[in-house]
DNA sequence: CTTATTTCGGACAAAATTGTCTTAAATGTA
DNA sequence: TACATTTAAGACAATTTTGTCCGAAATAAG
C-alpha cells in the first residue's frame, strides 16, 4: 500500500506528535528507539516532510523535531502519504497504465475507482492529532 | 497497490482469456505485444501462474497458454493477486508491523481494516470472465 | 528420426528502493 | 570564542524488485 519510507515516515510523525502533546522536541534516536525504523534513513524522510512543513526541525543542543498545534489538527495522513509517496496512489491505474479513465478505462478501472476512493477518503479525514492521542492513550502501538 | 509483477500477471491473464473465448491459444509473444509486459519477465509469471492452476500451459507447436471455461468463470483477480503477492494486502498492516491485530492495534489500524475490507470484497467478487468480456468487447483496454 | 516451435528453469544483469556513513552547518552554553 | 549537541545533505552500500538470456525439455508434423 504505502513504501516502507512512507511507514517510517508516517509512525515518526506520529510518535513525534506524542511528544509535542508534552511540550517536547524529539531527537531522531528517540524516535528510531521508539518507532524501530532505521534511524538514518528515518532522519531523510524526516527533512522530507519538513520542507513540506508537516513538521518542525531544530539544530543544535536541545535540538529536535516537533509539530505545533495548528499541525497536530491540520495535518491529515494523506498529506504525509502524498508527501513521500506521490499521489499514486490516490489517481494512478491499478495496472500501471500511465494514463486511465473514463474514456479509455483498464480491465479494472471501474471495480477500482470506488476501492481508490475510499483510501482517499480515509486518508484525508485522519488527523494526526486522532492518531497521535490513540498513541499517547496506549490504545495503539508503533512497535512490534 | 499491487506490484509490477502481479500487474503483468493480471494483465497476460485478461489478454489469455479474450483469446480462449475464441478457442485459440496465446504465445508468449503475442501476450507480450498486446499488454506492453516484458516478454521474458511475463513468462516467468506466467510460470507461476500455471502452477496455481490459474492457466494452463502447453509446449511445442500450437502451444502457448489458455484458460477452460471453468477458470474463466471460477478465477477471481483475488486468485491472482493472492499467486503472485500473496496475502499481505488482504491482511498486512498499514504501517507494516509484523503483527497488527485488535488486541495490539497500529495507530492506523481501525481506519485501516474497513479499506482492507473494501479491496478484498473488490477482488473475490471480480470474476476474470467479467474482465475479459470488457476487453473483448472493446470497452476497456490494456495499452496505454 | 529429425526438425521446428514453444514453454521451462536457472543463472545473470539492471534498476529501484532501502539503508549507512561521513562531513558540514546550525545553535545553545560556558 | 570554544565546545558539545543536534539536524542537513550527499556519497556510498546493501537489498529487493524487475528484467534478460540461454540451454533444456516437451511436442507436433513431415
Amino acid at each position: 500500500m504505502f513504501s516502507k519510507t512512507c511507514e517510517h515516515g508516517i509512525k515518526a510523525v506520529i510518535y513525534i506528535a506524542t511528544q509535542s502533546m508534552d511540550g517536547k522536541r524529539t531527537k531522531i534516536g528517540d524516535i528510531a528507539k521508539n518507532t524501530g525504523t532505521p534511524e538514518a534513513f528515518t532522519a531523510k524522510v524526516l527533512g522530507q516532510l519538513t520542507r513540506h512543513n508537516i513538521i518542525n526541525s531544530y539544530t543544535g543542543p536541545y535540538g529536535g523535531f516537533d509539530v505545533t498545534e495548528e499541525q497536530m489538527h491540520n495535518v491529515k495522513m494523506s498529506d504525509i502519504v502524498s508527501a513521500i509517496d506521490g499521489d499514486a496512489i490516490f489517481n494512478g491505474c491499478g495496472l500501471g497504465l500511465s494514463e486511465c479513465n473514463e474514456q479509455f478505462p483498464c480491465p479494472m478501472h471501474h471495480k477500482f475507482v470506488s476501492v481508490r476512493q475510499q483510501i482517499k477518503e480515509m486518508l484525508t479525514q485522519t488527523t494526526l492529532s486522532e492518531l497521535a492521542t490513540g498513541l499517547k492513550d496506549g490504545k495503539t502501538v508503533l512497535l512490534r
